[in-house]
DNA sequence: CTATGTATACCGACTAGTGAGTGTAATCAA
DNA sequence: TTGATTACACTCACTAGTCGGTATACATAG
């Protein structure tokens, strides 16, 4: 019953992510976050230092929720590792047919960075994708493959393209066809064992 | 000897493609943007009717110039067509390795302005990832090959995928690893033919 | 059981600067 | 004369970030 009222700072965080995901890391005010979190702009500076450490809190708070989905999507498909590598591809389809969809947060916010290489919103992206990749690897590697390495990089890749390409042409066709790409990919590795 | 002396608004469009490409379209002012040209603000506003118009220029004029330097490496690279595909990965890795380097401007663009479906901006770039598309299409129905048509749609995905991530972690193994899985699909499609 | 201190959380109003875009009059070259 | 350009002042909305102050809670000292 008690329903658990977030945080005047996770409010923050959730407005920020909104807004920041929406509509753009630098077309979004600290002005905007604020109103739409219900709270004074003082009182946002008062929970964060700047807007840049706003928008390291915003990626933060996106990271384990991405992995946990993906995680679920690859355990719940059938078949073997090529179809459910295939399957994370039609779920991501599925999901970036809704007009809310813009893409990769951290994608997104790596090209909007793009002319501050050192900055921590930057640095947390590289790792997201690195715990994706590795998760990938392991989840080939329980299948016996050599190369689960290099095989879970290009997987990466296949998913970072058509989170990139779909969010320029809004084609979800361009999803399936990475995974299709992606379960060649696996599924050659798996016969080559 | 006539040094062919660049228009006024060709200066503009090199000025703000030097400025939006290395710091990103929001982070740049027009202000800067006539400075770097040397040019007055309202000149800039006498040759473009806004600063969407002038992004709008700016792709524009990227367009031709990237396809010709990837039609070269192509048609420069050894062996077959799974070897030249992956030459341009190659190739690409290098030029991703200077720090100049930004990555894909159209990419990019579409990431900045993702909530801003029906700008000029994006159009433009879905229409040069579509031509993209087409002429690998047809380096590979060149080979003989059936379904060179989704074919050309995962090397593109490749493509960007490697963009997209070797702008995050700045690591051209990325870019090798995309060619790699660019090369195994081709030549396993070359195999099947 | 008051009094004082201290820490957290919050706000309204503000500063100093930047954003895109305009108005106008003057200059310059063909 | 006409198209291109400059100089520069100007608008008006917006931007990141700050100043000074307040309300509440919970201490501990007298």
């Amino acid at each position: 019953m008690t329903s658990a009222e977030p945080s005047t700072r996770d409010r923050i965080v959730n407005a920020a992510s909104d807004l920041f995901y929406g509509e753009g890391i630098r077309a979004v005010s600290v002005d905007a976050v604020a109103e739409k979190a219900g709270v004074t702009k003082r009182t946002l500076y008062y929970h964060f230092a700047s807007k840049d450490d706003l928008i390291a809190a915003y990626l933060r708070q996106r990271e384990q929720p991405n992995l946990a989905r993906f995680r679920r999507w690859y355990a719940e498909a059938e078949g073997g590792a090529a179809e459910k590598t295939r399957a994370v591809f039609r779920n991501l389809a599925r999901a970036a047919s809704r007009p809310s969809w813009k893409g990769c947060a951290f994608l997104r916010t790596s090209a909007e960075l793009a002319n501050m290489p050192g900055h921590p919103a930057i640095r947390i992206g590289v790792a997201h994708k690195k715990d994706f990749e590795s998760w990938f690897a392991a989840m080939f590697a329980a299948e016996g493959l050599d190369d689960a390495a290099q095989l879970a990089r290009q997987v990466v890749i296949l998913l970072d393209g058509a989170f990139a390409v779909v969010l320029l042409n809004r084609d979800p066709a361009y999803m399936d066809a990475a995974g299709d790409a992606a379960f060649s990919l696996v599924s050659g590795a798996l016969a080559r064992r």
